[in-house]
DNA sequence: CATGGCATGTAATTTGTTACATGATTTC
DNA sequence: GAAATCATGTAACAAATTACATGCCATG
């Protein structure tokens, strides 16, 4: 369901073609999901074959036609019923933290660079978030931003005090 | 493929019956995944099937017999060639922020009752992994009980500065 | 001239959820 | 007497990933 909801709202803010959305997925919904275009296109067709949405094709020159989506109000309306119902919970799958918990099967010098690795993945994650954080007016949009930036520090803040038991230990 | 070495990894440790796996990842192991019987089951037999699990059937009276699986040496090899492999990327599904994010479409109420209802579980989630905090000794897995008290409270900092924000607008 | 961005999609497979079915025992 | 815990499972369905297929344009 998540993901017909994601498609309805960002269509509901604007028309956008399933490049774009994917696009602002990527950028500004990585809390929220991480869908690819194989999850993307078939749930706009699907949308589209339900009249959640209705399409326009824009004929370009040099590249596929651009099928710019737009919500209906059938769509709008099962969005807004959608939106005053109580969130389900998180979903989350971290493998990383798996392996750290079964870290007692790794050499010291494994379960070093796991972390390492990891460290290096959020401080630029952090990094990335900051800037995007800095183009966005929206206040609204800026909560999603502000929560990804909230977590990325707090991990960092984890994983230094992990590597500092590590090295004493 | 992360359920496949969760269980692999558990029972890595000590023989445990599909039952317990369940209990334990939903006290321990709520950062990694939330897996059900319906993903559970279906693996330890997968895995029997495989012969990277053993499985010996202890009979009770007044339940179903217990059915205690062990790791192979097999399904340890397997299992020690995964860790080392570098860790996959974290999944999230959040449909929370995804309303938040549209929220646009939320009277005032409905927004503050959104934030309200999460800033409640969050906290309540808070208050479990403390005290489960409390019971663990190896410093392994608490490693990763750490990590998800550090992420709730930052999650519940932003909640306060949310709510904060809105009761100034 | 290679990389990355623009732009669409499908098919096969894997994965996971939900709801159902069963039933005794223990605890409040 | 109700609710939670112990204990197993399956079937139908829904959801999502991955890999593949195609091809131009702009930038460095």
């Amino acid at each position: 369901m998540l993901h017909r909801y994601l498609v309805l709202g960002l269509l509901s803010r604007r028309p956008m073609s399933g490049y774009d959305i994917k696009k602002h997925v990527k950028e500004s919904l990585g809390a929220v999901t991480n869908a690819s275009y194989g999850t993307l296109y078939p749930m706009l067709h699907k949308l589209l074959a339900q009249e959640a949405v209705a399409m326009q094709e824009v004929p370009q020159t040099g590249r596929p036609s651009k099928k710019v989506y737009r919500i209906t109000d059938k769509g709008r309306q099962e969005l807004e019923s959608w939106l005053r119902e109580p969130a389900s919970a998180d979903q989350v799958r971290r493998e990383f933290l798996l392996k750290l918990y079964l870290a007692k099967d790794l050499s010291a010098d494994d379960l070093r660079e796991l972390i390492a690795t990891r460290h290096t993945e959020t401080k630029a994650l952090l990094e990335t978030l900051r800037q995007e954080l800095d183009t966005i007016k929206d206040q609204q949009h800026s909560w999603v931003l502000q929560y990804e930036v909230a977590a990325a520090e707090a991990e960092l803040g984890w994983l230094k005090k992990l590597e500092k038991q590590l090295a004493t230990a």
